[in-house]
Order: structure tokens, then C-alpha cells, then sequence
DNA sequence: GTGAAAGCGCTAACAC
DNA sequence: GTGTTAGCGCTTTCAC
């Protein structure tokens, strides 16, 4: 078996609350005293038993991060940003990919409820905001990125999505567009509505409006975009413009264009989310929107430290902690065709 | 306070001994106890803490991986191999990412001797194999991926990243190439090394020889590949192929060749290895290696688990299990323009 | 088949 | 400043 702290207390000619003292500098101890202890602890190359100061302290020294998939650049930013934050102030990371199990979220409360995680982040765009506001509620840390969350204890971090969807409608506009497709994710997925809402914003602000037929739901996947594309087609409502609501379903677009013969941006402009790297290696290179991801996951896991830090401030008590950080467009070459006229009757796809 | 052991026996009339006995299912419980104990459990959401359990039974059912970058979709998708064996058998999984850290990796063993993680796995391509062999000894648990490892108790799961090599550039050989540079990663790198042998022995091999001139080490990354390539221009030995040890690397020659107005493959045949997704995209649409990563993962994460589980084995008792798992050539555009004649006079870069 | 009791290795009062 | 002591919540002999 390992050393524990008696024998390095032994060792050093000191009680184990002094060694305990000396591990985790906590009230003073005398100069040589700490000198003896630390000689001690290397000599005898003594790591102390996590399991066993988790269960006194109370504290696991771990943060969970829940993400639909690791193997998506945007959510493994977020993730790095999440365990340097939380390495810099001695925390561990427990990872949670939930790839193909949509809605079992809840199951992830375990790791709070048996105290194996301090506190936990959400990156779940679609899982029911109920659910967050139940445990915490319950008086435990949690917090959620990429989505904004009515509850005074829940900390979040999100960008508008409605904004720089506005954006990138407007973009297309003046680019000469006025037939502008839309291609959402999962019904259910909040940042995929917030920027529906912002397509439609921008529509009706530009004095457009919006046509029911030009919206169609992928799932986020290359493969369901490119399917929306074709259902799109099928209904026979000309467009010159796609904006999808993520790089995936755009390079889905990509695709069945490439087996119409539909030429990008010449005969149709899009449009993504992510700044998914591909978007930059792809011909025509992809208009995208790039979110501050590792900042994302940075800041919000510095709120979540910092709470844990503080008294658990009282039932009803505001954490106060929406983070709100800037997207940017990031205009290429799959946007950028200026249209003659912009006259509807200019469209030529669909049908 | 959260509801314990003791909490859940009194409201189901038994000891806390048997309530362990039922969520354990360790030895026999009569139907009726087992039923009315769950029923308490769930009557007052009781959940068993982690801490306390790991220190009684001394196992943390976690296990820890340790990749140099999770944003990378091979290094992701290993973990997602690991995690989905892991969970299957009720373990947890923690990942490390040592990103910016290289030779850092010691550090990671301390999860291991502070009984934070049962076993830990390595991604690790240029640590010193050494450190491996020290752990092993003292009797942690501990398998590596991506490269082979002659320790008896640590098991690794690997491909053969020399036969693959040889393949490659018989397929160069075959498309007439004569003069085939290599690009290869960190000078440490055990699996950038191996693919340079298979390079150098298929040269042999095709009674071509290796010249010194032809080869450069990039660092795994774009700009690594662009500025070595840039190197092996400069020395003015032509070359009509490039062999990478990453596509990360190729990416890097796809963007020197775009600079230099080189065409792919007409002028320059290009080969890179990971499969990574970007390949698939890229014009023209570049030839790699894929690993089965994915089962990598997996598998390893069996063979510790299931080492977990039998009692230690002794001192020099072999643990036995090295897995090799076959790599597959994914040839694309990038290496497809057959070269009339293959003289060596057909080089045209270089110089 | 079930209960009593003894720790796992550490930290936090509380003495001195 | 430092030592003593009492647990943290669970599992695991050992009785019965």
C-alpha cells in the first residue's frame, strides 16, 4: 500500500495535522517545521489519497463539462477553455460526451449528486431548461454555455444568435438577395431558433418578409443539410441565398450542389455557423460566423470557481452572471456574388 | 446534507450493511429486503457518495486518458472508443489534454498515485518510453495507444505505422515517382519515426535508395508541413511526391504549392496520413492513411479494464497484450496522376 | 440472510 | 505553532 500521512508525519517528527498543515498551507506553521515536512513528503515520494480528502473536505476538486460531442471543434474549444481555467486554480475536468444520446442529460446529475463533480457545465442547446433550474434549485453549481437561462443561480455564457443572424440577412440583402433560405437544427436546439428568429428579423426589418416554404429543419448534420437543401428545392420556392444554421449543414448544401451542378456563390450564396475549420479549406471557401468558444468556456468556468469559492449564497440569492461575448461574421468567398437587380423574379433555383 | 447509507437502512428497517449488500449487488439478499431497500432508495433519491466508496473499496472505477489534443478528431476519437467501452462496464472517464505541455506528461501519473484514476492511458507519441516502464513497475495500471511498447505488464494497441509507409510509397512507385521526399513529425515522435523507416526500407526495397536531401521534419502541424517543405525546396534536389507523416503537415504543402503556383497532383504528388476530415474536402482531395482509432480506443480500454478486474499480477508476470490493429490506404486525387516514363530527369521541382 | 463494528486516509475543531 | 481526536460515508469481516 501507499504512505499515507502518518508515516510522513513519523518521519518528519510531527502530528499529521501538521502535515495536513504543511499540504495544504493553511493556517501558519513554523518555517522549519514546514521544511522538515516538505523534505519528508519527497523523500518518501508521498501523494496524498484524493479519495480520502474529498470525503472529509467535502470537495472533489472537479468540475464536470457535459458536450453533444467532443469530436466537434466548437464544443473541444469550449472544453479547453474549461480545463485551463480550471487547472490554473488546481480544479480537475471530467469530460462528458453524450453523442447519440439526446435527452439523457439528466443522467449527468449523478456526478453532482454523488458528489463526484463540485459543479457541472451544460453545453445541451437542447435540453429542457426545467431540468437546469430543478438542481439548481436544489443547491447545486451548474452552469450553461452556449444558451441563455432565466435563473438567478445558474450561471451562463452564450452570444446572440438572433444578432448575427440579423447579420448575416443583412449581408445577403445587400449582396442583391431577396429569396433567403433558412436551414435550422434540432426543433428543440435553442441557439438554432435564436437565429431563425434573427433570419426573421432581418427579414421583415429589410421590408422582405419571410416564406414558410424557405425554412426547413437539418439536424445539425452534414447529411441533414443536405436533405433540408433537397426539400427545399422540392417545394418548388425559388432562393438564391441559404443560410444554415451551422458549417455542417452548409457543407451538406455543398454537396447536393455539387450533384445539381449548382455553381456557389454564382448561382446560390451560403452561409454557416462555427467557423467549423473545414469552412476554410473548402472551395468556395464558407461564410461563417465564428463564436468565442475557448473564451466561452473560459469565462464561464471562472464564475463557476469563483461561486464555489464564496458561501453558497442563500435560496433566492442572485448569482448574477450572464456572460454575453461577440460573434463576428467572417465573410468568404460562398457569399460574396453581388446580384444584378435583386428583382424575385432573379431567383433561379427551386422547382 | 445529502441523504447516506445509514438514512436509507432505517427507513427500510434493515442494517446499512445490507443496504450495501443491494446496491452492490454483493452476496445474496432475500427478494423481500432487496425490494423494500430499493424502494427506499428511491423514495429519498438517494445517491451512494463516490468519495466514501472509493476510499472503503479503494477503486475509483475512473479511468484517465491522456491525448496531446483533444481538438483533434484522431485523438477524439479515441477517447470516445475508450469512453464508450469504460461506461459500458459502469467506470468513469477523465481526459487530459497536455496540449503546449510537451514532457509534461509525468505529471499525469500523480492521478495514479493519488488513487484519483484506476488506470491511465497514453496518447503519447514522443514521451520517453521509460517513464512508462517505471509506472508499470511500481504496479500501477497503466496502456498506451499509437505505439509499441516492450514492457510486459502494459498492454498497447497500435498499427503498423512502417507497413503502412511502405505502401504508400510503393503506390508513388507504381504512379512513376522516383524522387519522393518525406515530411515527419517531432524528432521524438515514435510513430513519425516508424513511418520514416517504412519510407526509407520501401526506397530500398524499389532499388530506389534514400537521399538525405529529401527528408524534413515538420512538427505535426500546417505550418510545420508548409515551412519544411519550403526547406526541401530549397536544397534544389527535385522531388515529384511527398510523403507526410500527418495530414495536418499536407495541409501545409497544399498551401505552399498554392503559393508557388505547384499543381497537385500534376506537378506534385502529395500523401498525408490520419484521415482527418479536412482531407475528404480539400481540392484536390488529398490520399491518406486511416487508423482505426475509434477501436483503438476500445479495445484498449477493454484489455485494462478487464486487468482491473483479475487480481494484480505479480512481478514479471505478463500482462501479454499487445493489439495490433491494421491501417488502410485511402487514396484520393492528391497521388493519382500517373507519371510518364519515372526518370529521374522527370523531376521538375526543386532547385 | 442480516447486523455490529472496525476502519479506509484525511481534515478540522479544539486543546495546549 | 503544534498535537489529539473525532469523524466524513461507505464496505467488509465476523458473528449470529
Amino acid at each position: 500500500m501507499d504512505k499515507k500521512i502518518i508515516d510522513v508525519a513519523r518521519a518528519a517528527g510531527v502530528s499529521p495535522a501538521t502535515v495536513s498543515r504543511v499540504l495544504n498551507n493553511r493556517e501558519l506553521v513554523k518555517e522549519k517545521t514546514r521544511e522538515k515536512v516538505l523534505q519528508a513528503i519527497r523523500d518518501m515520494n508521498y501523494h496524498p489519497n484524493a479519495a480520502a480528502k474529498q470525503l472529509r473536505s467535502q470537495r472533489t476538486m472537479t468540475i464536470g463539462v457535459i458536450v453533444p460531442d467532443i469530436n466537434v471543434s466548437l464544443f473541444a474549444e469550449i472544453i479547453k477553455g474549461v480545463q485551463n481555467k480550471a487547472e490554473s486554480k488546481g480544479y480537475h475536468v471530467i469530460i462528458c460526451d453524450y453523442s447519440g444520446r439526446k435527452g439523457r442529460e439528466p443522467d449527468y446529475f449523478a456526478l453532482l449528486h454523488n458528489r463526484t463533480v463540485d459543479a457541472l457545465i451544460f453545453v445541451a442547446p437542447e435540453a429542457a431548461a426545467e431540468i437546469f433550474a430543478e438542481e439548481a434549485d436544489k443547491g447545486f453549481t451548474i452552469g450553461v454555455i452556449g444558451r441563455q437561462i432565466e435563473h438567478d443561480s445558474i450561471p451562463c455564457c452564450y452570444t446572440d444568435n438572433a444578432a448575427f443572424s440579423v447579420e448575416v440577412i443583412q449581408h445577403f440583402v445587400r449582396q442583391g438577395h431577396r429569396q433567403i433560405a433558412f436551414i435550422g437544427g434540432y426543433p428543440e436546439a435553442t441557439d438554432a431558433f435564436e437565429r431563425l428568429e434573427g433570419y426573421m428579423k432581418a427579414l421583415h426589418r429589410s421590408g422582405i418578409g419571410f416564406q414558410p416554404a424557405l425554412i426547413e429543419n437539418g439536424d445539425f448534420s452534414e447529411e441533414g443539410g443536405y436533405r433540408a437543401f433537397l426539400r427545399l428545392r422540392e417545394k418548388g420556392h425559388a432562393f438564391t441565398a441559404v443560410y444554415a444554421a451551422n458549417d455542417e449543414m452548409a457543407l451538406g448544401v455543398y454537396k447536393a450542389c455539387s450533384e445539381l451542378g449548382i455553381r456557389i456563390p454564382e448561382e446560390l450564396a451560403v452561409f454557416g455557423v462555427d467557423n467549423n475549420r473545414i469552412s476554410r479549406y473548402i472551395t468556395p471557401h464558407l461564410s461563417t460566423v465564428e463564436q468565442p468558444s475557448y473564451l466561452m468556456g473560459s469565462m464561464l468556468a471562472e464564475k463557476l470557481l469563483s461561486l464555489l469559492g464564496e458561501e453558497k449564497p442563500g435560496p433566492g440569492e442572485a448569482a448574477d452572471s450572464r456572460i454575453e461575448v461577440k460573434s463576428r461574421l467572417i465573410i468568404r468567398e460562398s457569399s460574396t456574388f453581388h446580384r444584378e437587380g435583386g428583382s424575385a423574379s432573379s431567383g433561379n433555383l427551386g422547382g
